[in-house]
DNA sequence: CATTAAATGTGTCATTTCGACACAATAATA
DNA sequence: TATTATTGTGTCGAAATGACACATTTAATG
């Protein structure tokens, strides 16, 4: 038993955070849910939602619980993206980050306890500089919901239960920064089987009113886990 | 001040361990360097091959030390799958694992090194139970494989500099566990542009002898990091 | 009320890709 | 020289893809 104790005795433990990047998208732009810090370390600077493990609670459990803490929302999409733990990371003392990303409607948070947190709602493209390496964190972040939604049927996490292929096709337009063709957008959408007709139309349009749909949960759930194959068109 | 300590000096530390996923290809099957242990805990079965984060010590340059500790390599395909952190995952201690997976020439590995730590090459279909949670990091990382094989050309690196298609196509056999069109595969392949006929041919054949082809360093780097979307026909 | 403008739904067509399959070339062996 | 196993290359029809046209819906306009 010395033997066994020695092994782990003499080695180092590290604090260990956990970071989350909020995806949301507003119709038009992907947006990050960010959070101005009115705390130590680095007051006064931008940053992402995050927190340390607890003692008794998961790496999972503990990003469920910093997304609850900051937007009253449960039961959303997250994802493990990676660890960053570079020695110097964190200039107070090492620490591991292990990084989630979560994908959110944008309209369904809680705004009171995103005040409360000093959060904002900023456009991919005006991210300001965030503390440590969380920049390259949302980097990497953007890296995989890009990979992820070529291939998997994850888009509609960032959507309301209905919307209208225009308004997937947006998003995708947004994940991908590029224009698509409506005509060979919609005809590989409504391909994978995925969309049901709800039989409604969005009423908030000026001009012709489109169709809404809703996921197949089910076909959803067995797409999930294999290759979509769905890419925007090369050029 | 006193409020910075407070949020770091409350949090908990945990220990931080290595695990690593080593494939290797020996021109049939996909196999594992597994480990015997000859250490508590757990001694006498098997895992991954691991360690802990030092002090003072990048994630990657563990696990590249771990790797180089078994295998005497370096210069190798690196890539963090992800990390472990349930609350029991370790019954001597809760312990976060950092995994990483590494492609590597079978052929190419120190066998000493391999033999002092009682480690042994076992095809992927033989792979007997592990220890702690390491039986779902291998199904993960095989997943991962599988996944990042389909669009990255990435089975490379499990091969010697010089191969033929043929080799190729076992390589992606094992991968999938499924049988390809000799004819397609190569009409794939070859269109990718990133295999250079080298003149030679393979002279361990009794029949006839296939060319010789390496990669074209060049369009491998630019091209890796791009979608491949090779994936093996369907049924 | 007819017209216009903007957005949506659907169709066509040529090109490319893909899967299934056939045949010729090479090299050791009998 | 025939045989056998393996490798290289070609063909063909079906399916998917990218480029593009046209008709429909709806509010706003005169």
């Amino acid at each position: 038993m010395t033997h066994l104790m020695n092994r782990y005795l003499h080695s180092t433990r590290l604090l260990v955070a956990i970071d989350c990047i909020i995806f949301g998208f507003d119709g038009e732009e992907i947006k990050l849910l960010l959070i101005k810090r009115n705390f130590e370390p680095e007051k006064g600077k931008w940053s992402l939602m995050g927190g340390f493990v607890k003692e008794e609670e998961d790496l999972e459990a503990g990003a469920e619980r910093i997304l609850y803490e900051l937007t009253g929302l449960d039961n959303i999409y997250v994802e493990h993206l990676q660890t960053y733990g570079k020695v110097n990371r964190d200039p107070v003392e090492r620490t591991i980050s292990v990084v989630f990303f979560a994908l959110i409607n944008i309209h369904a948070h809680d705004q009171e306890s995103v005040r409360a947190h000093n959060a904002q709602w900023i456009s991919l493209k005006n991210v300001p500089q965030l503390i440590f390496d969380h920049d390259r964190m949302v980097e990497n972040a953007l890296e995989r919901l890009r990979y992820k939604a070529a291939l998997h049927p994850i888009g509609f996490e960032l959507l309301p239960e209905k919307f209208t292929i225009p308004q997937l096709q947006k998003l995708y337009e947004a994940i991908y920064d590029m224009r698509l063709d409506r005509r060979n957008f919609s005809r590989k959408i409504l391909s994978t089987g995925l969309l049901i007709d709800t039989g409604e139309k969005n009423e908030n349009s000026a001009t012709k009113k489109a169709i809404l749909y809703r996921l197949d949960k089910q076909k959803y759930e067995s797409k999930f886990n294999a290759f979509w194959y769905f890419m925007p068109e090369s050029s």
